[in-house]
Order: C-alpha cells, then sequence, then structure tokens
DNA sequence: ATAGGAATAT
DNA sequence: CATATTCCTA
C-alpha cells in the first residue's frame, strides 16, 4: 500500500529504532536542512513500521486494530515520503518552502492534539488516517495545495473548530487567499541587479509586498504575532540571502505598527489600509466556538 | 546565541 | 518622515 516496492535510498542507517509519535516524528523531521535528510530519516521509520507490521501479522486475529494503525502510519509516511521524492526530483527551493510550511503546520496541528488528549498516543495514531487521507485531502500535494487556500486545511468544514481558534486564523482572507505557489513566487528574491544603476551599493533589503505577504504568511503558520520569533520567521519563509537582523527588524517594525494601529482604533480612529495589510487578528476577541 | 528594544543611518 | 541597519542589553 505505502509504495514499498521501490525504495531507492535503503541507506542501511538504522542502528537505534526509537518508536515515536507521529508528532515527533515530524517535528524531528522538519528540523532538517535539506530534503535529503528527510528523505532518509523518512524513509528509515517506514522501514521500521514495515517490518513492525511485519512482526504483528502473525497476530493480526488477536491485534486486529493495531494491524490497522501500523498499515494506516505506513501508508500516510509514504504518501509524505512520496511527496519528499516528488519535490527533490522535479522542483527547486520553493516547493521545499511549501514542504516546511506544510510541515510545520502538521506539527502544530499534532502538539494541539497531544495537548487535547493527554492519553496521548493511539487517539494521535488513531486520528492520523482520517487527517491524510480523508474525502478532501486525499493527498499531501492536495493538502499543500488546500493550505494556501484554507489557512486551516485540517478541518474541511467539519466541526470541532478548536484548533481555528487557536490558530486564529478564521478565514478572514476573503478572495485573496494566501499566496499562490505559482502565482508570486519570481519576484521574491530581490536580487535583480540590473546592471545600470548605482544600486548595487543598495545592499538594504527592501520589503516588497511579495516579501511582505510571505513575512505574514509565516507569521501567521508559526502561530501570531506574538509568538513567531525572527529565526522562526526567517526558517518558513526560505528567502535567499533574508538574514535573521533583517527578519527581526521588520518584525519590530511592524509590532509597532500593530500597535499603533490598534491604539488609534480603540480611540476611534478608523480604518485606513495601508501597505502593511495587517492581517486583522492582532488580538483575538475570544470567539466562543459554537 | 538569540530576541527585543533603541539608537543611528539612509 | 519612513524604513533599514547597527548597537546594546537581558
Amino acid at each position: 500500500m505505502a509504495s514499498s516496492s521501490s525504495l531507492e535510498l535503503n541507506l542501511g542507517l538504522k542502528p537505534s529504532f526509537v518508536p515515536k509519535t507521529i508528532a515527533n516524528l515530524l517535528k524531528d523531521v522538519s528540523n532538517f536542512e535539506n530534503a535529503v535528510d528527510k528523505l532518509i530519516v523518512l524513509n528509515d521509520y517506514i522501514v521500521q513500521l514495515e517490518g513492525e507490521l511485519n512482526n504483528i501479522s502473525a497476530f493480526k486475529c488477536q491485534l486486529p486494530q493495531s494491524m490497522l494503525f501500523l498499515m494506516e502510519d505506513i501508508e500516510a509516511l509514504g504518501t509524505l515520503k512520496d511527496k519528499f521524492m516528488h519535490i527533490k526530483n522535479e522542483m527547486g527551493p520553493e516547493n521545499e518552502r511549501q514542504l516546511i510550511k506544510f510541515l510545520r503546520m502538521k506539527t502544530k496541528f499534532y502538539e494541539e492534539k497531544k495537548a487535547d488528549n493527554q492519553n496521548g498516543d493511539f487517539i494521535e495514531k488513531g486520528s492520523l488516517p482520517h487527517l491524510w487521507n480523508s474525502k478532501h485531502h486525499k493527498t499531501c500535494e492536495h493538502f499543500i495545495q488546500a493550505s494556501y487556500e484554507n489557512p486551516n486545511p485540517f478541518e474541511p468544514s467539519s466541526s470541532s473548530s478548536r484548533f481555528a481558534s487557536v490558530d486564529g486564523t478564521t478565514t478572514n482572507n476573503n478572495g485573496e487567499g494566501g499566496l499562490n505557489p505559482r502565482a508570486g513566487d519570481q519576484t521574491l528574491n530581490c536580487n535583480p541587479k540590473p546592471p545600470t544603476q548605482p544600486s548595487w551599493k543598495n545592499n538594504r533589503r527592501s520589503w516588497s509586498p511579495q516579501l511582505h505577504a510571505r513575512f505574514l504568511e509565516a507569521l501567521h503558520i508559526i502561530g501570531g504575532i506574538q509568538m513567531a520569533t525572527p529565526k522562526q520567521i526567517r526558517e518558513v519563509m526560505q528567502v535567499e540571502g533574508l538574514t535573521n537582523d533583517q527578519v527581526k527588524s521588520h518584525l519590530q517594525k511592524y509590532r509597532l505598527h500593530c500597535r499603533r494601529l490598534s491604539g488609534n482604533n480603540a480611540r476611534g480612529l478608523g480604518n485606513y489600509q495601508d501597505p502593511w495589510t495587517p492581517p486583522t487578528i492582532l488580538h483575538r476577541p475570544f470567539n466562543p466556538e459554537g
């Protein structure tokens, strides 16, 4: 089921297999910089799970549910690994950025889920296939695609919007949506180096609307303007040449802008649009989930 | 080492 | 004045 036939990178590195929850596995994987490392770890884990499945298959009558969990986990991870393969083989760093974003959302979701039911592992594993292979998001590709349109793709118009309220992203985008993966990625690297300008002295980072949009996107993925830290933002943004300090400065300025706007709004001065396009969810008005 | 803030520079 | 960089501190 989980494309276990053609595993090309069977590097025999499995010295110590540490069982983890899927949440922890995803978190670990997301810490790696390049796709190859991610692939190795994921593939190794899949191999281990398959071995375990083979082991318990002798007891399939006594442990039907365990077998089902294992199979579903393997399938889910296999789908993710296929996605990694596809991205690594065909595309460039832009899709890797999508993948990192995807992993961060996944990790965040699992952490929330884990915090919810402290019984943890079993429920977590059991709920996994519903998320990965739901009717609405059959594959990871669809999942990533949907993540650009719906900030909370984990709940396809279902109930239990606890995660949505935690994230603070209650679908405020009325028509804009997120960044389209194909639309605006070209304009992000502002290193055009036009030959006929002394702009090469211009080492100052200019935050184009596209770049700022990606900044906001990263901000909201991480979990709000207060939670986000410059390093995290830089990692999620995945913009070549963007430094920590630049993001930090931009974040500082953005926070100041938000504070100023919020203060003005409190005093009654109204709503004027600025080029910052603040995401309108600075502090949630405590949405009681209905 | 990193984040937040403030001073300084463009 | 707005914005980006640099310096300072915790």
